[in-house]
DNA sequence: CTGAAAGCGCTTACAG
DNA sequence: CTGAAAGCGCTTACAG
């Protein structure tokens, strides 16, 4: 029995009977059994090295050399080859590579979605919100990424869903994380961090992991700052953004502090709750409007969004912005400079905190190496008119390279 | 010599000596060779399904199958399973579970990146405009893909960079491919669509893939009606995007066929060329201010982002819009209802054009079936302020569920 | 320079 | 129900 049935003694016997060039026929059988007649067994599925080999008349191993540029094949060799490659239309298997290269090239990258809120009165908040400051954040990383080969793998979260389940399979997936603002809470972020490279954005510093974000302190004092000192405005206030954001609470914070130390009046209370996005900051404002508050001369917002929605009902309110009252935002997104009236900001490195998270994450994944700093990204006060200052009059939509 | 050379005899052998709860020690090693005493084997990189298999004392294909919920293993099986994979903190390896399953549960997503272009006075673009509506697209595609437990891959191609590699590479580590508009040429969508599932994005229909866009024709033609015969413009023009992008033909062709059509003039010319993004709107109103050309009595720019740098740049001449110029939008981009004025658009269901595009891929990744017809979302006019309408008195922030 | 062989970490018929 | 074995498609020492 033994030497009549041609059974597979190696794993590449299973390719023998492929023919060159004939498309996908069939498509379905998966495991190719030996043909019969060891003469003409279908081609299923997308070429294989195998198939390169067979077609190039070399081994795997040559095919291989060449693809990956390692030695030096001969030109015979690599001709043949990539003629071969290019009849069959080849592609490597990144999931065959990544297994024996222990590496997939692939960065896992989790964000926040935004919640489908119901209001009091049972209306949806809009669930298409723009993600503007992720979303830039996330192309700062595939920047960076692309200049090592890797791809950066999203998966986002919200409240309510199995989350850890799907982040164990982006982890799965990929050779290191990198987690956005409020993602995972502290403890799981530790256990994560055990596990696999991870690096946090503006979450809070955890052991074992890495956090970059911006710093938030220096920006906000040096607004509070121009807008008690330079403008004279004596009363204050903060919408916040999500409570449970380590940003967030930076900015009131540092906010607060420089207000009180400079004599001006800071006014909070439970209404001034945003949620980092232009709807919540519009809410903001039509309540405290509904419930007959008095506004302060100026509002310093969480972010940009939400400072847009603060505008934008103020405006329809009849109230004049900066003349009625003053507001800022925090990040200057792109858009922030196209507004009317032109925002006034604190710059954040938006793409820069994106790339460094990545070339960060890209160190500890070549060298499990010991504990890494915490990094903070400098910041800056963007004076435009939203805040009372006049026009710039430089170019309007160019920067200097 | 046979047998006291303790090599290894099945794959298994080699996590023998694995210590369970012990950290990582070196993390160098890659290759475990049999350790001289059989006994103190360090344990290296992540743990394995041997080494779960190991510290649950079942056997690998037990522990694959309580993982996967496979058959009924007996509830012992199933607890000692559980009880070792949360003591070493297993994840299972995706490259792995890929190969065999012949699946990656990955989508690759390719994206044009926003050239950085330098105008004639040697003057850089900004290259960190927002890629908004990609950006939301892409929104759209994860949370599709969320739900057949696929995540996205990411990769963007910019002019001049050797993007095949890339993008092959991206069709290495993903089971089909969603490209974004004018990310390859005609010819390379048609070669790729022979080699991996493959869906376009508003781009030109090619046999083999599917393209998914939005009725471009229907909206623009509800947008110019609505210019001339309710507001009675008698002078229009149209500031593009990108010459190359089939959607921005399509709009251009509508509004002039429209336009015509009601017997209204149609003004074009060289400078009236957008690229997709503020700057670029901005630009034009720009050149033609300074060339001293009459502005038409509306603008209709080729989207949102255009749009907005236009009625910026107008407002800095002190050109009231849409008092002095109409202008208009296309995609209805979630910032557009919050801008002064606010911005009359033609709203495209931007995140369903993502999630269809997922749904049609999948599909097409689950059975290799013959062909399928190009599928186009419907559009429709969205009427606020920027031409000429009054502002509507509907709830600003929120919408019915 | 080149090829035969081993092995990456999983899943799943196939027997028991 | 469970385990031993094969095999997914690659890369790379190891010999020749």
């Amino acid at each position: 029995v033994d030497e009549i049935v041609p059974g597979p003694v190696r794993g590449d016997t299973r390719h023998h009977g492929g023919v060159p060039g004939a498309p996908n026929a069939t498509g379905t059988v998966r495991r190719v059994l030996p043909a019969e007649g060891d003469t003409e067994a279908a081609e299923h599925g997308p070429p294989t090295i195998y198939d390169v080999a067979r077609v190039a008349g070399v081994s795997i191993a040559s095919v291989s050399r060449v693809l990956n540029g390692r030695r030096n094949p001969l030109p015979d060799t690599r001709e043949r080859v990539e003629r071969a490659v290019a009849e069959l239309g080849f592609i490597p298997d990144g999931a065959a590579r990544a297994l024996i290269l222990r590496l997939k090239e692939v960065v896992g990258v989790v964000i926040r979605r935004p919640e489908v809120t119901v209001s009091a009165d049972g209306i949806f908040e809009d669930e298409e919100t723009s993600l503007q400051f992720p979303d830039l954040i996330n192309r700062g990383i595939e920047v960076a990424a692309q200049k090592r080969d890797f791809n950066l793998l999203v998966s986002s979260v919200g409240l309510g869903h199995d989350d850890t389940r799907r982040i164990l399979a982006l982890v799965g997936k990929s050779d290191g994380l990198i987690l956005h603002d409020r993602v995972l809470d502290p403890d799981q972020v530790g256990r994560l961090g055990h596990q696999v490279p991870v690096v946090t954005l503006a979450g809070m510093p955890t052991p074992g992991t890495v956090n970059v974000s911006s710093d938030n302190r220096a920006g906000m004092a040096e607004l509070a700052s121009h807008l008690v000192r330079d403008h004279g405005y004596r009363t204050l206030a903060y919408i916040g953004g999500h409570p449970d954001s380590p940003d967030n609470l930076a900015r009131r914070d540092a906010l607060i502090e420089q207000v009180t130390a400079d004599g001006a009046e800071f006014v909070s209370g439970p209404l001034w709750q945003g949620n980092y996005f232009a709807a919540g900051g519009a809410r903001v404002i039509e309540n405290l409007l509904a419930s007959g508050n008095f506004l302060p001369q100026a509002i310093a917002c969480a972010n940009d969004q939400t400072a847009l929605g603060v505008v934008y009902a103020l405006v329809r309110h009849g109230i004049d912005v900066p003349g009625g009252v003053a507001v800022t935002g925090f990040d200057d997104i792109p858009v922030a400079r196209h507004l009317h009236p032109q925002l006034t900001t604190v710059r954040q490195p938006i793409t820069d905190l994106g790339a460094i998270a990545f070339e960060t994450l890209y160190s500890m994944i070549n060298d499990a190496g010991g504990a890494r700093a915490d990094i903070t990204l400098p910041t800056r006060l963007v004076r435009r008119e939203s805040c009372g200052c006049p026009p710039t009059s430089t170019p309007l939509t160019v920067r200097q390279p």
